[in-house]
DNA sequence: GTCTATAGACTGATAGAC
DNA sequence: GTCTATCAGTCTATAGAC
């Protein structure tokens, strides 16, 4: 998956172009980019953009489709492999959103606005739509898990949004950390490495057994 | 605070102006807000903006300031109670938002996609710039527990990192899991409902001494 | 106070020169 | 392929009738 910031020296307008639009849409999203931001960023003329993807919208399909198709499959293949537990697997999906949120961290909020301004739309767009959690081995391993216990565990979808929330959420959220507390964008990545091992220990906390004493 | 939609049927036309500005902001963020949609949204004309507030950018000021500060003023008077415990403000900060975000689901990816786009001056609109979480006595409080341990609790950054994520994460998420999950808006929030207790149990396992195991 | 009409700036997209 | 010039539509804001 390509998903860094670095401009390739020999590729071609059009690629260049696709480079910039992508930066320039996830950074301010696609209502409040102008297609001659996207010109300024690639260093062509405006009319370049009509000339190579017919229309900004276009554009806009192209790239996001490219730019998250990769990903999810990535994550597919960790949650459907068969050789790994539980545990494994949540730590490999957690190393692989941290890396790709660390290259990207203005993501997220350009996701979950767009999909809020047409959830269908956007997520049929990036392929999201076509993802069925429930019938993945993760999903098999877990009925596993939970039909050998006494005490269920947490129900699925609150792990499932917490999990997400932890390791999420803490990048959405780097500005305004950042500004608080007077940290640079290094120290607040280190904050996020430590989290890799941290995010599994915490979630792991809420599978012990223990959790049969809140049912009040 | 009045942060419900409900229009009040007996206020003036500056003050529906308003209303009608502050859902269309918060719903599509300033710069995708136009002052046509404000003008449908209050039932009156498009001039009668720019001849009660001056500016479209007048208008939002006027009306996030006016949305936020009664908010942060209310977290700020129950971390500064001198007659309640670091749990029992756990639990009334969650309770707090989770009422707010409630009846505002829209409100946590607008504020962060503002503060994206210029993080001091939307700090500064709403007043969250003066706000100093180490000057407040649940600050003192922590440093007091902390020093009554052998091992130290996990850091406050990263206990208020993950108490801030469990909290509003699942708000800003909520139109991806519903529309992948497809429960609707009531289901959603009794899901939300039943986290007012399971996140004080979810971080109270974050501060068990059992942390001392983790560092390896 | 509230409206219609329109000015002036900006937007996405295109025609046509080279 | 890449540029300049410009169109047609939309935006915020204002002037002026009532």
């Amino acid at each position: 998956m390509d998903t860094n910031n670095d401009i390739t020296p020999n590729s071609s307008t059009e690629d260049k172009i696709k480079e910039a639009a992508r930066r320039v849409f996830i950074r301010k999203g696609y209502a409040a980019t102008r297609t001659r931001d996207i010109a300024d960023e690639s260093g062509f003329n405006l009319s370049l953009i009509n000339y190579y993807f017919r229309s900004k919208e276009k554009l806009f399909d192209i790239i996001i489709k490219e730019h998250f198709q990769s990903f999810i499959q990535s994550v597919m293949v960790i949650v459907n492999n068969r050789d790994t537990s539980i545990q494994q697997k949540i730590q490999l999906i957690i190393n692989n959103y941290i890396d790709m949120l660390t290259k990207n961290p203005d993501l997220p909020l350009f996701v979950l606005k767009e999909i809020n301004s047409d959830p269908d739309k956007f997520m049929a767009m990036i392929g999201f739509d076509k993802v069925n959690g429930g019938g993945t081995y993760l999903a098999q391993q877990w009925a596993e898990m939970a039909a050998h216990r006494k005490a269920p565990p947490v129900k699925p979808i609150h792990f499932l949004m917490n999990t997400a929330s932890l390791i999420i959420f803490p990048f959405i959220a780097g500005p305004v950390i950042r500004n608080k507390t007077g940290i640079d964008k290094e120290q607040y990545n280190n904050l996020m490495e430590e989290r890799r091992k941290l995010i599994p220990y915490w979630v792991s906390l809420m599978l012990n057994d223990s959790y049969e004493g809140l049912n009040n």
